[in-house]
DNA sequence: CGTAACCTTTGAGTTAAGTTTAAGGTCAAG
DNA sequence: CTTGACCTTAAACTTAACTCAAAGGTTACG
């Protein structure tokens, strides 16, 4: 199979499974005299096997920890690991998430429930102090991170190659 | 107040503060004759507020279009929509990260369920096909990017400016 | 033989949200 | 009058996961 039947099949750009090869992701790729790629049926297996991987929030770095061997002859133990921490990731970003829906609807109720005989500047002080108070108020926040994500613009440019 | 005084304030760095201002998001700073820049109190608040929304999920771009007028004057209705939107995003994101966490958890369960006396290839072809054969086994399965984010790795270089 | 549809490589561009660096002014203290 | 802490700018660097462009070789078809 070239490269362009393996694109096709997977739904993938020709430059991405490029991309992957180079990143040590597909090694499963021959070349023939004349330089071309050629890959056998279980490419389409792997590069389906990355990017479901990828859509469970896994990194291209580590998958290519974990996938290594060929195919079979898997690390047993450390793909375990791997499977327990991401679950471990996903379960502190709803923890996240929870917090900031939570956060988001308290202040909706908060700016609609304006009392109509106050105006739009004095309505806009109330509110800032409750979006802002509880954290000006405590001395020191718990730290960490936040950031929720704010991929609502990704880019996924689709254009084959 | 100099920078680097606010810069203590808000826990911000001085560069990051800079930054804010270049891209149109900090604009309550003065200068003073010898080009230093000065700050009112505000910008406490300002910055406060877009670090708050930052965490809770807004990129920079949609920060700066609700934000321009002066702290107060703001376009109420198209502030509820964004916060609105915002919410959809997240339970949007919510559904998508149960999915994917139920996936991960029959995979576990999946490899862990290997009888013992089989040997590892053959089992590792059996979750294989499970893994993958929902998916290969539908025509055409939904399209959307997917992509959880694998923000695991975060870079967040911690060190002051 | 021409040309269209493949394939190759290398290297640069993209995005977001900053950080880092280099080179240099300013200011307060001793 | 020098040292150190502070401030300024512009421009380059960072990360992830790709894409795009340029320049060229290969192959199948009519």
């Amino acid at each position: 199979m070239n490269i362009g039947a393996l694109a096709k099949r997977t739904g993938l750009t020709n430059s991405r499974i490029r991309f992957y090869e180079r990143a040590g992701l597909l090694q499963t790729v021959d070349r023939r005299a004349n330089g071309y790629r050629t890959y056998p049926p279980e490419a389409v297996l792997v590069l389906e096997l990355i990017t479901t991987a990828q859509q469970a929030g896994f990194s291209l770095d580590e998958i290519r920890k974990l996938l290594p061997p060929g195919l079979d002859r898997w690390d047993h133990a450390t793909l375990i690991e791997a499977l327990r921490r991401k679950v471990a990731d996903i379960e502190a970003l709803e923890t996240r998430l929870k917090r900031s829906k939570a956060q988001l609807v308290a202040l909706l109720a908060d700016i609609e429930a304006k009392p109509d005989d106050i105006d739009c500047a004095t309505n806009a002080r109330r509110v800032l102090s409750h979006v802002l108070g509880d954290k000006i108020g405590s001395e020191e926040m718990l730290i960490g991170d936040g950031g929720l994500l704010a991929k609502t613009t990704r880019r996924r440019t689709v254009r084959a190659g």
